[in-house]
DNA sequence: TATTGGCACTCGACGCGTTCGAGTGCTAAT
DNA sequence: ATTAGCACTCGAACGCGTCGAGTGCCAATA
């Protein structure tokens, strides 16, 4: 594709994104002050379709950007704007302030991203299972009832309540306790099975038969740690959309939104894919990304992980119902073990420039606000740094 | 109103509910059969009109209800359908099955009424104010992190992480703890204020500059219960309604349900309102209620006060963009102390006997839901029944 | 050879008038 | 008090002509 080609799809582009109306060849021009006539542009733009770039509605109407032509536009002719100051402004604040739990701080970050970009914002809550155990408590509330206290590896806390023999006294719980985090502590989350955890009962001395149920709660509470929450925010930006100006297409999208698993699971996949793309190296986001960060010299350069980004246009999503939509996505780091997703979904004629800077963005002050607030100031490599935090379930 | 006003009044509501057009005279003659001529309907809905049941979209269209009328056909000519029994199978499942705790409880049976309405669900997570703190348990973590967790009348259990003075140690967190519980077992949340606790310091014997900043978190961990979350599901079933065809509306809509603090807010004051219509005895809803008891014998006999429900009809709803919708609440009671608020919003052109059904119904299973899996069987008052649960913010 | 002006053609949007039908209100007869 | 009958109203649906922004193609041009 010759450079002039480059330049009218992404002015094609530009346009469409702005207007929702196929753009013809003489408004083209027009706008664009371009140095070709109506008719010459007319000729290329016949010739961007046959090569599957743009689409017409209809016979005499103008040209809109196809999936294909998206993709280009997005892999070649991006440009990311800086975030300006007013915007970048109060995200510390809004982020941190009477801030309770880490659950809490992706939850806003995933708000504050909507309420920028006008779109839905999704984001996952972070995967603990490449964390290890540090220390695990079980601690008697009255007989019969027990609370399980989890302190993983980053200094995260989870804990969950569990029911126990009534019989079990406070000594013997906490014996069993104790075996357990001989047996556990240190093993990473992912590594602990049941079979892990009950060779943990001979060490008690108790009977077996009391020691198991408690064991076996005991797992409950580790794995639900690892179970992942979705939060979304901006549902309703989405209706000022006039792709949505048809009712029954906003009803199937938000039929689709509506399936949260099925969007956690396919961010889920697109990181995978994010990550294995990375590994290979042919990496151009990285490109684009560096410009970003070039853009504010940050307190972040202690974050060794670049962030980066994934788009999915269109069809590219496997999610029923989304064929009109775009999906950005981006991993979060805090530390070096915990890591989940955050991203937007929006109308394929999106402007994604501004909503890939806008992602970026919250993600690095989501990263700065996690460390700058649970952090230890004095410890950088962000592994050992503390981070308070919570969920259940 | 005389009778046969009632009967037409009736007979439209029912009709433009179902079909959402306005209805004419003609047409109600023959779907219903009724033994006079569509010319005397045709008087008596003028009539109807100008008492302001009715409202004409313009000159030559038939009738609708207004606001007026729809609350005339609910406070009297209401017939609350019994639930079938395929409808009722799988709640106790779906409400119970794998349950961790009482907040996804709440959560389910708001997803479960907005399954079966096809409407907007609404629920409070429970009130706690009314609650008396039972135990507090102070617990370190780890030098300067310790977690608070908090045993409530009725079972529930709560807790949150604090930050303590790094030089505290094990015994004297303890000891602290041990003061702090002294000094509050057995008052109520509402009445745990920040004197209060403070005069647990002196007791301690350490110097108050240590103990005063656990006593302050202690006391944001015992507000932080009081918090009141709000769950919301099924959005995009009101898409489907006929109402919000044009996109402006929904678009208004949705902004209003977005605001939930306002929603939340809104729907403890119905509930307010709800309770001193009760006190002063003039509850017609009791009637009506009275009969969908009674029409499934139930377990829940136990439960003393009776399940009620509160409507707001259009204009009658507070909120900015309600106008066209209806929103029907009723509060749930786990035990003596704990209650909430669930309900239903949806187009005021609605099926109010079927939802009000629903609501009692899913209020009623709730109800049992809560007593089965987490009450003692033998302690049938509720105020002693155990109630699991935690929350955290 | 790449570019351009010119021209015929296409198609949706818009405005306008007509028809159709389901509704109304009013009146006179039962 | 009820009803049949009649004139009237108004939105929905339809057909039709016009307008304009778009197209493709072709012959002329730099």
């Amino acid at each position: 594709m010759d450079e002039r080609k480059k330049q009218i799809l992404k002015a094609i582009v530009d346009d469409y994104v702005e207007t929702a109306e196929p753009v013809g060849s003489k408004s083209l021009v027009d706008r664009h002050k371009l140095k070709y006539s109506s008719a010459t542009i007319r000729h290329e733009m016949a010739e961007l379709e046959e090569m599957g770039y743009l689409e017409k509605p209809h016979t005499s109407a103008g040209r809109m950007p196809s999936d294909r032509g998206y993709r280009a536009y997005v892999d070649n002719m991006l440009s990311l704007p800086e975030i300006s100051p007013q915007e970048a402004s109060g995200i510390r604040d809004f982020l941190l302030k009477n801030l309770d739990e880490a659950r809490e701080l992706i939850e806003r970050a995933a708000e504050y991203l909507a309420g920028k970009t006008n779109y839905l914002s999704v984001a996952l809550s972070p995967q603990y299972s490449d964390s290890s155990l540090e220390q695990i408590k079980i601690m008697m509330i009255e007989p019969g009832r027990a609370i399980v206290v989890l302190v993983l590896s980053a200094g995260v806390v989870h804990d969950r309540l569990i029911r126990i023999p009534a019989m079990i006294d406070e000594k013997q719980l906490d014996s069993i306790g104790r075996a357990v985090e001989r047996c556990l502590a240190g093993k990473k989350l992912d590594d602990i099975t049941l079979v892990t955890i009950s060779s943990a009962a001979g060490e008690t001395g108790l009977p077996e038969a009391l020691v198991n149920q408690v064991l076996y709660e005991a797992y409950v509470a580790i794995k639900q740690t690892e179970k992942i929450e979705i939060f979304m925010d901006g549902r309703h930006h989405l209706l000022k959309q006039p792709e949505f100006r048809n009712v029954d297409r906003a009803n199937r999208f938000y039929r689709a939104v509506h399936q949260e698993q099925m969007v956690a699971g396919y961010m889920m996949e697109m990181r995978q894919e994010q990550e294995e793309r990375q590994a290979e190296g042919c990496d151009w986001n990285l490109d684009c990304l560096e410009a970003v960060e070039s853009g504010e010299e940050s307190a972040l350069s202690v974050q060794r992980t670049k962030p980066s980004y994934m788009v999915r246009i269109g069809q590219e999503i496997a999610l029923d119902g989304m064929e009109d939509m775009s999906f950005i996505t981006t991993t979060y780091r805090i530390g070096r073990q915990i890591s989940g997703q955050i991203g937007v979904i929006g109308p394929k004629r999106m402007q994604y420039g501004r909503i890939i800077s806008q992602i970026s963005f919250v993600n690095k002050a989501l990263m700065e606000a996690a460390g700058e607030h649970y952090g230890h100031p004095d410890s950088n490599d962000g592994s050992s740094g503390q981070k308070e935090g919570k969920t259940e379930e």
